[in-house]
DNA sequence: TAGAATAGTTTCATATAGCAACCTAAAATT
DNA sequence: AATTTTAGGTTGCTATATGAAACTATTCTA
């Protein structure tokens, strides 16, 4: 296929791009850990991470101007700011931990500490896993890049599709 | 390559650094989708994400060598090269999807093509969620960081220090 | 009221990333 | 044999990221 192809995404509309957009630099992966970890405050994340101070500030400002993190001033003290995750930085946490274990199963020498728990039974959780719409737990053999355009149709034609590419 | 940046693994015993270090870079994750998408060859990557060539070589270096990916020699033209996944590289997808879901949800206006659906009822596969051990699905208010120390202890303790804990 | 703490901002220097353009080497095609 | 294709190096340049240190502006504390 001699064809000029265009940049995959710009011709692919897909989500990863756009999360990569806010959460692809450098440390906002590392706040977001640290913010789960139950951090709120400028001078905490700052020696937890040993991140350099305009550094953060440039981060913490670009996660509150995504919605991923709020930015509240503190009732006790109103010299510090609370940066607290919003429902949009909370659901991050699948992609977070997904990322956190793929870590810890290939790369990871000493075991994690701390462990993320169940707080029903204080069981470590388990691994994030691919599911059909129905629960089933997939593989990435079982997946398929499917145009939206045919979503519709009934499975036996894409099926008999499948086996016909299968036999050439 | 880090020799003069700090660090990012060394604070808590966690994955998550670890996994930044090989996948924080910028093109990484485009790349990994590429390949998922089925994309090989070196120009096919270059063209579809528009991405400089020395770049692209770069990255395809580091993937290969933290094992994302293998380089081999396509068989039937050998003045190429095929960079596929290997198993680790395949084990990074619950990783990338719920960066792509998250990014949909959140940052998406259009709706998302292709889908990846389940090719058992050519159906899009559901959420990645988080799951207790036992697969009942969890949202992050039942997740609390528990000390590796004190994973053998039993529930009943853990949780009357959480009652303790609310009525203080 | 005089410090000290908090959350920044600013400045300056260096490191890294990014890109385009050109070059190489091997293998395939003609 | 000459040309084209493929992978990927090198060079030179610019833009962005990073970090240390110093500086502000509030607000709290003694």
């Amino acid at each position: 296929m001699g064809t000029l192809r265009e940049p995959l995404d710009k011709v692919v509309a897909c989500g990863l791009p756009q999360a990569l957009e806010v959460m692809g630099e450098r440390w906002s992966f590392l706040i977001l850990r640290a913010a789960f970890n139950g951090l709120c405050h400028f001078e905490e994340y700052l020696s937890a991470l040993g991140i350099a101070r305009n550094i953060l500030s440039n981060r913490l400002s670009k996660l509150v101007e995504n919605g991923i993190l709020k930015r509240e001033p503190c009732p006790e003290d109103r010299r510090k700011v609370e940066y607290r995750l919003t429902e949009k930085g909370l659901d991050l946490l699948p992609a977070l931990l997904a990322l956190k274990q793929w870590g810890e199963k290939y790369t990871l020498t000493e075991l994690s500490n701390p462990v993320v728990v169940d707080s029903q039974d204080w069981l470590p959780i388990g691994p994030i896993t691919i599911r059909a719409h129905d629960g089933r737990e997939l593989s990435y053999r079982d997946l398929r890049w499917q145009d939206r355009s045919r979503l519709g149709q009934n499975a036996d034609e894409e099926r008999a599709k499948e086996k016909e590419k299968a036999e050439a």
